[in-house]
DNA sequence: TTGAAAGCGATACCAT
DNA sequence: ATGGTATCGCTTTCAA
């Protein structure tokens, strides 16, 4: 099933063909019609490869995430794979499964036949990113580096939001489980963190780094109770449920003793006993928008400027924080 | 950066550069070591869609999911990405958003471009799957039907020791809250629930047909305790902690007033409040072996009989089951 | 408005 | 063991 197969049927060039499917008004309508309707009977969709290798295009577009096995990916795979479809582009998935050295390998081989990558919170030196970004389009889902496109929540807007309810509630001492020390996002989180705590004159008490996982709140839970906060905010919501799930087996009343507030909103926050309190990213609409980004970065490719987009974040209160105990 | 480079580099012509990339015993050693070198050099990579375009190889696979919200299919993708990176191929993910009409749209568009597809949980009907799997390679995951390569967990073996951990806890009376009508896994859950309670002589209560969701299982909850069971088991792990959250909602105790059990293993059944025991299917496996079985079908296609893998479960005992009350 | 021919990058076949 | 040439399916000049 080629594009021959339709020129037969069609009555007509090969060329011709292709003109009524990508340039519809350089042939004449009732030619138009015959190829449309042709290509309709047969079925027929053209070769993207073959398509690719002429044009420079392939219609396929990348995405690197560091592990699917936390929920806030998906999510941005969602969102990413809803926009991609409508511009009519297929996604290339890759997991680095939380390797850093893992993830230059994956992007080198996707990087080969595809339009342009997105790179979900990467692990990436910064200097790796900037040299692939010259190489190719890409854009950055959960880091900012300079001169590199990227699409990230608006931190300090989400931690002003995180402490301007804890201290409402009356706390003043409140401690962070901190995660990665890699991560863009964790630094971003600490630093504004630490701003947000000293305007608002709150005692900040800031507790390892963990891995962004379940395991690390638990890990870090018993340290938490040891100092003496009456509220302590995850690096995410696995790590805050990881807190809670150790405050519950040590019989610590969570909010009643210790109020627990993450960070991402994934499904699960919602579900937990109790309900947590978490800063919501729009996960989905990063998706979306680094999509977005992405399309114009291709089809637009000299652009001078850096293409970057902030995205809101939003406060869900939930059960998991309650009135200091005094 | 083509084949010809490296040809004019080496001082070879492009015939003996694919050889001695492909065919490595066909061309002298020292030319050889000179093409690899100048390959080398050069950062050369052979591009996968003028390569597929002779061979008619592309190198990639295509994986359908119905919803990466859903905990269970992020799972099955990280096994099906590391198997397929092993296997130097790469993953297209698509993403039906629990769609069956969706899904064969993004089917015909995937296929084209991928030797072969990995359809998780389809929602599209029997004929459909076996005029598609004439068409190209497919790999049915999650879903059995008559001569079409499948990979599915071994149900009634699961089912089994569910009920075999429940009786033996004292139950006598259950409900099993079903999922989508549409779906073989709730058709194979109920049908082997079924004969397995019948052979236990326990009461199987069967409540409705819900969306395979945590909301599913909490607007069942009060059903299934209206029913006056001592155990319930729900269709996935989503719907038991559905039911789990309305219970404690409601104050009802568990597993004191009624033991709950799920299927699957998701990570967040283990994170719960009581921890939900449930059937754990082994997901990763089951992408890395429907990749198995892709390729073998992908080198060998005109295969006599059918290839299929039905894979061990195992039943994780935690603290959502307990002694019946009596 | 349409067709013929060249060429994208790689491989396979046929010579040598 | 190596090179030349046709070819995969499509798009893009260039002519007509």
């Amino acid at each position: 099933m080629t594009i021959k197969d339709v020129a037969r049927v069609a009555g007509v060039s090969a060329s011709t063909v292709t003109r009524a499917l990508t340039l519809p008004e350089l042939v004449h309508p009732a030619t138009r019609e015959r190829v449309l309707r042709a290509a309709g009977d047969l079925g027929y969709h053209p070769n993207r490869a073959a398509r690719g290798l002429i044009t420079g295009r392939t219609g396929n577009i990348g995405l690197l995430v560091p592990d699917l096995g936390n929920p806030f990916f998906p999510s941005v795979v969602k969102g990413v794979q809803a926009r991609a479809h409508e511009a009519d582009l297929a996604v290339f998935l890759a997991d680095a499964d939380e390797d850093s050295a893992a993830e230059a390998g994956l992007v080198r081989k996707l990087s080969q036949q595809v339009d342009g990558l997105l790179l979900c919170s990467p692990r990436m030196s910064d200097d790796e990113l900037r040299s692939l970004a010259g190489d190719t389009p890409i854009v950055l889902v959960n880091r900012r580096i300079a001169r590199v496109p990227s699409v990230t929540p608006d931190f300090p807007d989400g931690m002003r939001q995180a402490v301007g309810h804890l201290t409402a509630l009356g706390h003043r001492r409140i401690a962070y489980v901190a995660g990665p020390r890699g991560s863009w996002a964790n630094r971003e989180r600490t630093r504004t963190l630490r701003m947000v705590s000293e305007t608002a004159g709150v005692d900040l008490v800031e507790i390892g780094n963990v891995s962004p996982q379940f395991e690390g709140g638990v890990s870090a839970a018993d340290r938490v109770l040891a100092a003496s906060v009456t509220a302590v905010i995850g690096y995410n919501d696995l790590v805050a449920l990881g807190l809670l799930h150790r405050f519950a087996a040590r019989g610590v009343a969570v909010p009643a003793r210790i109020s627990v507030l993450g960070f991402d909103d994934i499904a699960f926050a919602a579900m937990s006993h109790p309900a947590l309190t978490t800063v919501a990213l729009p996960k989905e609409l990063a998706g979306r928008a680094a999509v977005d980004l992405l399309l114009r970065l291709i089809s637009d490719p000299g652009r001078p400027g850096v293409l970057r987009r902030d995205l809101p974040t939003q406060l869900m209160v939930r059960g998991s924080t309650g009135p200091a105990n005094r």
